[in-house]
This record gives structure tokens, sequence and C-alpha cells, in this order.
DNA sequence: CCAACATAGGGGATATGTCCACTATTCCGG
DNA sequence: CCGGAATAGTGGACATATCCCCTATGTTGG
């Protein structure tokens, strides 16, 4: 088609700033949690998806969904987490493909015991230096270029290359 | 001191997206560049670092601050990338603790054929989705962000938990 | 009922990132 | 000029992520 539309300076600075942010916030908040609990920050995830439901466990693959993560890392990491004692795994008696992770009692003391730390830390870090309105421009800002990408991955991966005559 | 302050509705919204976003674009431009060429998002990014420069090369902890990246993860990449003869690695003459990197004839190949791609991706999955001011607004809230996670770095790690009275 | 297909989950191989300890130099104050 | 700090880079151990294939179940149209 047309030659390269390289990135002027404009969106050079958004988009480099973006992904520096991306790093940096993503690392200290991760050594930041490990430094005051045993919890790595995918655990912490986990667990706060956990103790958000009513009772503390669901399926597996609704949890990856929530958490948005494809199901063979979410299986590594469950593994991994029942191996420590954070969660308990078990055959869903009415899907018997399935399985339902919950929190254990441990768990809850772990992530109970590193919430505050690590919700002062992203307020300190992130939320409290914004604006309102900033962080609402962020959201939707976020939230179309989930779309974009969610359309792409429909376009791209999933069965969808049959079918048409205007294949690659 | 006070009881935990949780996010409010909005600040969620924001927060949560933010998070998503950043896994599921990262996810899709990697995936995208995997299925173009032989390229790993990050050797892209090295490749690019390298050949913005004039010679092609820079010191190895040049090219670690450029990217923001610790020096043992660099030291790892460098070495997978010179393996593959993606760029190459020699002693620094002035320096003799240092080392230079450059990219190679076969390096600079990838790096031609791989940009439009990727760029193209980039645009098409977010600066293109943006307005102006939406740009300016999201490198504001990185570069404040910024700011204060490398003020944090500051005060937590290096070597200034000693000489004041006040210590933990 | 059965054959195809879809869905849930597991797990190995491999790539990558982080922590940390270690070596070799260079720099600097006295 | 020397001894102690800072700097540059390496590499092992380990945690994590991804790709991709495998099994076991469900689901559905004939």
């Amino acid at each position: 088609m047309s030659e390269v539309r390289w990135l002027d300076e404009r969106e050079e600075r958004a988009w480099r700033s973006l992904q520096l942010m991306q790093m940096r916030l993503n690392a200290q908040l991760a050594r930041d949690l490990a430094a005051h609990s045993e919890l790595s920050y995918q655990d912490y995830m986990v667990l706060v998806a956990l103790t958000g439901q009513a009772e503390g466990s669901m399926r597996l693959f609704e949890l990856g969904h929530l958490l948005g993560w494809e199901k063979s890392r979410l299986s590594h990491q469950v593994t991994r987490m029942a191996e420590r004692g954070l969660v308990e795994k078990i055959k869903c008696p009415s899907d018997l493909r399935g399985a339902v992770v919950g929190v254990s009692a441990h768990g809850r003391d772990e992530i109970t015991a590193a919430a505050p730390g690590h919700l002062e830390a992203v307020r300190r870090l992130f939320i409290d230096l914004l604006a309102g309105e900033q962080l609402d421009t962020l959201a939707e800002v976020c939230e179309r270029v989930l779309a974009a990408v969610a359309d792409e991955e429909l376009r791209t991966c999933p069965p969808c290359n049959e079918g048409s005559a205007l294949a690659e």
C-alpha cells in the first residue's frame, strides 16, 4: 500500500510513556507486595477474584474470564497456589470436565493481610495522582483499545479463517 | 492509621481497564509480531533502540537506560539475540568492564521487514483510536505516575535506608 | 443412539523475567 | 599511590507465561 506512517512526536510520547509506565508501575507494585507479603502480584489477583465471590470459590474457566487470563496460564498458576495451600481445587460435581477453585483459610489470611498495603500503594502511585476526569479519560481510552483488540482477536485467531473467499 | 480506602466505582473502572488493556494489547502486538516475523516483542524493542543510533550500536548500560530495563534482563536478552545472530557484542576498548552491542546485518534485515507491520498494528489497535487530546492526557498521566514510581524507587531500595535516625 | 464438534482443564517444552551473588574495572578521597 | 566505594556486566536459580497438543466430558443434529 502506502509507505509507512511513523509516529510523530505526540504519538511517540504517549506510546512510549505508556509502555514505560506499565513496566515500572507493575514492577514497583509487585516488589511492594513481595516485600510485605508472601504473595506475588498474580497470587493477589487470583485471591481478590475468589474472595469477591459469595462462596469464595468459582469454576476455573469463570476465574479465567474474570481475570482475562488464558486457561493454561491459570491452570499453572492455580496448581502452584494449591501446592502452597493458598487455594483448594476440587472436581466439579455437575460437570465432570471441570474444576472449582476456592480460597483456603490460609489464602484468606494472606489476602486480608496484604490488601491494605497494596491498595495504599495503588493509591500512592496511581489513583491519587490523577484528577477525576483523567481517570475517566483513561478508562475511555482503555475500553476503546480493548474493544479493538477483542475485535482483532476474533478476526485473526479462532475458527474464522474459513468460509470467506477473500482469504489471504 | 485509618481504615482502608477501597476504590470507588470510577477508580475501579480506570484501574481495571488499564490493567486489562496492558495485558491484551501487549499480547496481541506480540502475537502479531511473532506471526509476521522471527522477532519477539523484546527483540523488536532492542533492535529499534539500536537502529535509532547513528552507528547502530551503543553501550549495554545505555541501552538499558533507554529501554528502562534492568541490567540482568538486558544481559540475558542480548546474549540470546547474539546467539541468533541479531546483534553483535564486543568488549568496549575504552572501558574494560563494558560491552558494546551493535545490530548485525541480519538484525537490520529483520527489523526492516517487521517494522511496517508492527507500526500498522500499533496504529490500528492504539494510536489511531485516540484523539489528540486523549494522547496528551494519557502522556501526562503516565509521566506523572512514572515520576511517582521513580521517587518511590529511590526512597525504597538503593543505599538510602541508612544515615537517617527515622529508620523503621 | 451416534458421530462430530465444542468446552474444560492439564501439562511439557521453551522463552522470558527477577533476584542475587559474583567478577572485573574504574573512580575517588586522602 | 592505595583502599574502599561505585559501576558494568555475567550467569545461576527460580518464578512465570506461552505455545501447543492431549484427555475427558458435554452437546447436538440426524
